[in-house]
DNA sequence: AAACAGTGCAACCGCTCTGAC
DNA sequence: TGTCAGAGCGGTTGCACTGTT
């Protein structure tokens, strides 16, 4: 028997959400929390169905979300976790704070995904695939630095690095190679020992602390060898903690409303008066005029941005957070393809 | 300036899972 | 045990925006 619809089709509104709706939604919430998803609309005075609804408020009107520009960690965090849960971006975003899963899908398909295939590795297997490599910019090189290439050593097979240190040897053998290069990925898709999703997963759950405000702070401090994959999340979600402290739920509701229509384009309340309480928050300051441990700035810029469909706001800054070009990530990205592992995974223990 | 192509992302779709009855 | 509603998930689409010709 087929599932009845959670809506009816007709007198259903589809397509962006306006202000006003997302304030029916907000103010609705805040008094009788997000529950019966199916009879929420109706009462909330709303023409959506439920299922919209549930997804406008867990994608984007949730007060804990923050929005913006990836972050260097986010953005290691995200790779390396796809490395070893696939496709499952709900589990991913449980390990990355703050974040949606639909906004790291969508940032996966977007950014991450295509700057691994520039450089040569597959985003599903995230093996090298020099099919997908933009050989272009690597034979331009004065000298091609296949050290590089050799240090792929952790899951290349012996063919890649014969291929490697031949080419070190003789870089003229290049082009005669990548003639060659598709019989070499058909072989290298084969033997390549790729990460089981299956394999790992319940491992990771168990010696990568989850980062929510239940456990993730002390279950990550606890950890004094955790990795730097979960480094970057516990600084954030430490961040994230502070944040939210101070602040009751219908606080948070309500800064959240004003994250997400700014003063400048709605006279809804205090957006000037959250930044300005951000601004003078000790903590904020410290984190948001500081660096972390690993040099990279944080910048509250991506809480406050640009959350909202682009046609009732100003266009957004096309620059990075936390300093971060194109071409540093496009440079990290490179040096993920060293593919080192998490030094909290133990490939003993999986084998 | 106009046309076109490429990009990014919010939102939707269809399916599965889970728990109540 | 089967049915159903609610919720969650991953894949896909539509469209506004941006860049290029």
């Amino acid at each position: 028997m087929g599932r009845s619809p959670c809506c009816e089709i007709n007198g259903v509104k589809k397509g962006p959400w306006t202000p006003e709706e997302d304030m029916k939604l907000i103010q609705y919430i805040q008094v009788h929390g997000p529950c019966n998803w199916r009879t929420l609309p109706k009462n909330a005075g709303l023409q959506r169905c439920g299922k919209s609804c549930r997804l406008r408020w867990t994608n984007y009107l949730r007060p804990d979300i923050k929005r913006g520009r990836f972050s260097f960690e986010e953005e290691e965090t995200i790779i390396q976790l796809h490395s070893v849960l696939g496709n499952k971006w709900s589990a991913i975003a449980a390990r990355l704070p703050r974040r949606t899963d639909n906004e790291i899908k969508n940032y996966w398909n977007t950014h991450i995904r295509k700057r691994l295939l520039r450089n040569g590795i597959d985003p599903v297997t995230h093996a090298p695939r020099l099919d997908h490599l933009d050989l272009s910019s690597f034979i331009n090189l004065p000298q091609i630095n296949l050290s590089n290439l050799l240090r792929l050593q952790t899951l290349l097979n012996p063919e890649a690095l014969r291929l490697a240190a031949s080419l070190q040897e003789n870089p003229e053998v290049l082009l005669a190679k990548l003639q060659e290069h598709q019989l070499f990925n058909a072989q290298l898709q084969n033997q390549t020992p790729v990460f089981q999703t299956n394999q790992f997963e319940n491992n990771l759950d168990q010696q990568i602390p989850l980062c929510n405000p239940s456990n993730a702070l002390p279950a990550a401090t606890s950890h004094s060898n955790q990795s730097h994959l979960m480094q970057g999340n516990v600084r954030q979600f430490s961040m994230n903690s502070e944040y939210l402290s101070g602040q009751t739920f219908q606080d948070t509701l309500t800064t959240a409303f004003e994250s997400v229509y700014p003063l400048e384009n709605f006279s809804y309340g205090a957006s000037n008066q959250l930044q300005k309480d951000l601004s003078e928050n000790t903590s904020f300051q410290s984190l948001n005029s500081g660096s972390n441990s690993s040099g990279h700035n944080f910048s509250f810029d991506s809480v406050l941005s640009t959350p909202v469909s682009s046609q009732y706001l100003p266009n957004s800054s096309s620059t990075f957070i936390n300093g971060n070009t194109e071409d540093e990530r496009e440079n990290y990205c490179t040096s993920l393809s060293k593919f080192e592992k998490p030094e909290s995974l133990d490939f003993d223990d999986f084998m």
